[in-house]
DNA sequence: CGTTTGTATTTTGTATACAATATTCATTAT
DNA sequence: ATAATGAATATTGTATACAAAATACAAACG
């Protein structure tokens, strides 16, 4: 009975909810575009539905850094200068460090074998050369170190910084070369979390991090 | 909840704005306590505005993690239990470390001297009692070093995880005997920062958030 | 030409109306 | 008494209406 309850709310998620959880999955897969307009008669036609849901919704992605309001301009989507990815890059750096560090000691052996799994399953999408599936095997892996955290916030926050680097991080995951690199740093990270040696976690984590400055770098400067 | 909430009009920003900071400001004096309903309708007649600004004014207190909404139940104001709050403080531990760190690097010469100022207000403000007026000085001293690290983001996340606990952070400041830690931690950190000894300021800064933490904690305990 | 000005159009901001859901509380049945 | 029931009420969710501001563009002017 209390089953029923709870799937009857989940059937009845708001609007705003949908609107914005459709949105959020536009922008990050590219769709909507750094810098695309989002106007509120348009979407709300485009969704079916009416403009408030839409307004809710654009307060919420402006919650996550997806977007940007102008006063009585309106929305569009959030850009990102080079500037930025280097602020978002300098506090991931610290706050992948933490989670590497705190995993470190509360990783659930379960946990960590879902890790390790996981991390086969990069390698795998990896060999196919699909991107799609290598970012979000890719964002799985990281997400389960972030969990076992047990740090809700600590999640919250780092999920976050993901987000708003995903679009372009994508295009990082295109150009092969940069492959093994990943594969061993997952690999070391895995390793140290499983020895439970806290220096060779974070100083693979923090590798893993700064070898992806660079690269998306380039990626903004051509993008402009 | 018969607090009188004034709207402080300023004529081009969009009401959702005013509205928004006025409840910000209310459920960070106190006026508004944690698990109290925010009630659209009641909140509107108050303020003088309809519901739709109200509504808009709750999703950005949401985002703030001020506000905590339930679907078809409505909003209410976030309480903290001691986990939160020790996982809030976990997660401003690393990036007060770093705000520190990079400050060190950054902080110009007019800084320093408006951070010295401050830590004088401080220090003048502790000597009145008035526990208003120390928050409101501790809170410029430390956005100062926020600010002077040149990563807006980094500034806007810290002065987020501040503002949570900022409720529970004036009870501790009622306590006259942690006073004299207080004013040598300060002094502590600009003596660093003038130094530029990354690791004098660093520490410095841990021990300050790391001294909140317990009688914070007995603050939550006490209110449930 | 280039600039300005005025008007039509688009778009956001706010209020309100209506619908759906949750809550309250008196009533009834057990 | 206690629990279940169900209308009355309160509250949130969504759509729409109207106001204000921004924008686009064409006509008037220098």
């Amino acid at each position: 009975m209390t089953e029923d309850l709870t799937l009857h709310m989940n059937a009845y998620l708001p609007l705003r909810d949908v609107v914005f959880h459709t949105l959020r999955e536009a922008i990050l897969k590219g769709e909507l575009k750094p810098g695309e307009r989002l106007m509120e008669l348009q979407l709300a036609a485009k969704l079916g539905v009416s403009r408030t849901p839409i307004r809710e919704a654009i307060r919420m992605l402006e919650q996550e850094g997806l977007a940007v309001t102008i006063p009585r301009k309106g929305a569009e989507v959030a850009k990102m200068t080079e500037k930025d990815m280097q602020d978002v890059l300098q506090i991931r750096e610290a706050l992948d460090e933490l989670a590497a560090s705190v995993a470190c000691e509360r990783i659930k052996p379960e946990q960590l074998a879902e890790l390790r799994q996981t991390m086969h399953a990069v390698e795998e999408a990896v060999e196919t050369g699909e991107v799609k599936r290598i970012a979000e095997a890719d964002v799985r892996f990281h997400d389960i170190i972030y969990q076992s955290t047990g740090n809700p916030r600590l999640e919250n926050i780092l999920n976050n910084l993901r987000e708003q680097m995903y679009r372009y991080r994508v295009e990082y995951l295109k150009n092969e070369k940069n492959y093994p690199t990943l594969l061993e740093e997952h690999n070391a990270i895995v390793e140290g979390l499983s020895e439970r040696d806290k220096g060779k976690v974070t100083s693979a984590m923090q590798k893993h991090v700064k070898n992806q400055v660079v690269a998306i770098k380039e990626i903004i400067r051509e993008q402009g």
